[in-house]
DNA sequence: TTGAAAGCGCTACCAT
DNA sequence: ATGGTAGCGCTTTCAA
């Protein structure tokens, strides 16, 4: 490995001298400067970010915490991190809570002792003052949480334009899927769409699900038209569930949308791939990812006039599980 | 920030004692080890990684080198890593390269100034030594390459089990779907199944496509059947344009798997999601990434007995869009 | 404009 | 069994 010293002795200078032409500061002769970065050129010296980082007391790094990069909403989600991020050279470290709190802890622990320099994060556990004590910029990802910034889309107003989307489009018997209990934005589109779905005319039942996984949606989607046979509408709770639920109808011999209209939500690059292309609430995720990281950024570099927090828009896709007009 | 000298001075003992019972090597009474303890449940002491990593010229960090984590194949992958990976404590870098060589080098190089242990990479660019002046464990993801450790599965044998598949459940006018040139893995599947569409009693035609992404795979399945209308077989370079092909088949009022069959590559998880769900050739990503984990902390750790690159199985996976015999 | 040296938090060697 | 201390590679005063 070859280190600071090293190119101080080849361009026969101090170490102080190159350490300032490498952070371009302080006084450096330009006869010098060129020396050293010669010098630099053919050690084909790096920096130790580690060395770096422990005088510091900060790194390039910055901590990415989700609940699952498996679901197809969230590899979205951190590109638009990653992209942003290291623009500004900043690195990522990655994390799967499973939305578990232990991980979660775990995680965040780990990433402090990296030092790293901020922190994105989804997650369902903010009460618990887990992040309160860490004196680290945080950006909340996807879910709001009181005073903390945070990027995200309203769940609750998604929620509700999928209900009055669907009534609007002549649903007279809806089903909601209800996502697991204990995610948050699964919770607030539930209740958005039961405050519109409460105030319509029109009959509809709930459908509860305890999970977000792939290998569950389609048990979940037989589950659905077994209970409610009659069913003409479906908002499910993302998606992966919406395709599950095309596939199942599909397969009971009913014609879309004609016989049941389906909804999905967060529009996952693979909606308009299924068939019939699935109608959907977008949340725009890459670009929540990248609003994100440019927060986060802006909050490490002190600059406190900037927005704190940022609700994304929600969309109605308008595909072909729904009706036209 | 608490340190090893409040925790030394809590406890009453030197930071070398403290350090000791830290790593749990050289001698250290059982009472003062208990004072030790005690002091830093206390102060709510944990190490500063980076310093450690620092004197030790390593880390409990990670490199993770992906083409694209946006493609349903790498969360998989990335997941079998992570979970192997932070069993033994190790933490995740994470970085897109898009198959981009500037990004790659990039992202190597800040890995490296960041001390990391060891690198899992997927990659088309090893011939340019850019690895092999990395003093550093390495394991190619994905990508088989002459002297590196590796985990993979065999395109050439997933490629030609498709379409011996294929030939066998009688299709005659096969389209075989060419993924972009410069990828490794897609042309060992173009290969292996244009050997065996070779020596075989079809017709077959070539479509060359120039990238993974959704946006483009409908494109490509609509050119597909326009250039290609009478085809009644088609392999997919992988599930998302085999996805694709099912969508536009559907549209152009074919029936599926009687007018056309279809295979993919990869079994990511919505090809159960789809209708018909789509029969393809399996590669185990989820698994893969287990092992190459696996395989990495084993070279980390010396063992030199270990195997030093696994071939992983590719499997016919029958769903729907072949005929049953 | 440059260099010497302290110190970031930790580990490991050498004393005792 | 415990403590003192050098040093990992770097940045940043403080002097010169």
């Amino acid at each position: 490995m070859v280190t600071i010293k090293d190119v101080a002795r080849e361009a026969g200078v101090s170490v102080a001298t190159v350490s300032r032409v490498l952070n371009n500061n302080g006084y450096v002769g330009v006869d010098t400067r060129k020396k050293v970065m010669e010098a630099m050129a053919v050690l084909e010296y790096s920096p130790n970010e580690v060395a770096r980082s422990l005088y510091k007391r900060e790194s390039k790094l910055i901590g990415l915490l989700l609940p699952d990069i498996t679901n197809p909403f969230f590899p979205q989600l951190a590109r638009g991190v990653e992209d942003e991020l290291s623009k500004s050279g900043y690195r990522l470290l990655l994390g799967n809570s499973d939305e578990n709190m232990d991980k979660e802890l775990e995680y965040i622990q780990t990433f402090v002792q990296n030092h790293v320099v901020g922190l994105l994060t989804a997650t369902n556990h903010v009460e618990d003052t887990l992040y309160d004590s860490l004196k680290l910029p945080i950006v909340m990802l996807d879910r709001a949480y009181g005073h903390y910034p945070s990027v995200y889309s309203d769940g609750r107003e998604g929620g509700g334009l999928a209900a009055k989307t669907l009534i609007d489009k002549g649903a007279k018997r809806i089903t909601l899927v209800k996502g697991p209990a204990h995610i948050r934005p699964a919770q607030d589109r539930f209740k958005g769409a039961m405050d519109v779905l409460s105030e319509a005319d029109v009959d509809f039942a709930v459908l509860a699900t305890t999970s977000y996984s792939f290998e569950e949606a389609k048990g979940f989607a037989e589950e659905l038209f077994i209970k409610y046979p009659n069913t003409d509408g479906v908002i499910a709770s993302n998606d992966i569930v919406g395709i599950a639920v095309i596939h199942q109808a599909l397969k009971l011999g009913k014609v879309i949308p004609d016989d049941v209209q389906i909804i999905g939500y967060d529009d996952i690059p693979q909606c308009s791939l299924s068939y019939p292309t699935l109608s959907t609430i977008r949340q725009p995720a890459y670009e929540m990812g990248r609003q994100a990281a440019r927060l986060l950024l802006s909050i490490i570099k002190g600059e406190s006039e900037c927005e704190r927090t940022m609700q994304m828009p929600v969309e109605f896709i308008e595909r072909n599980t729904t009706r036209k007009e």
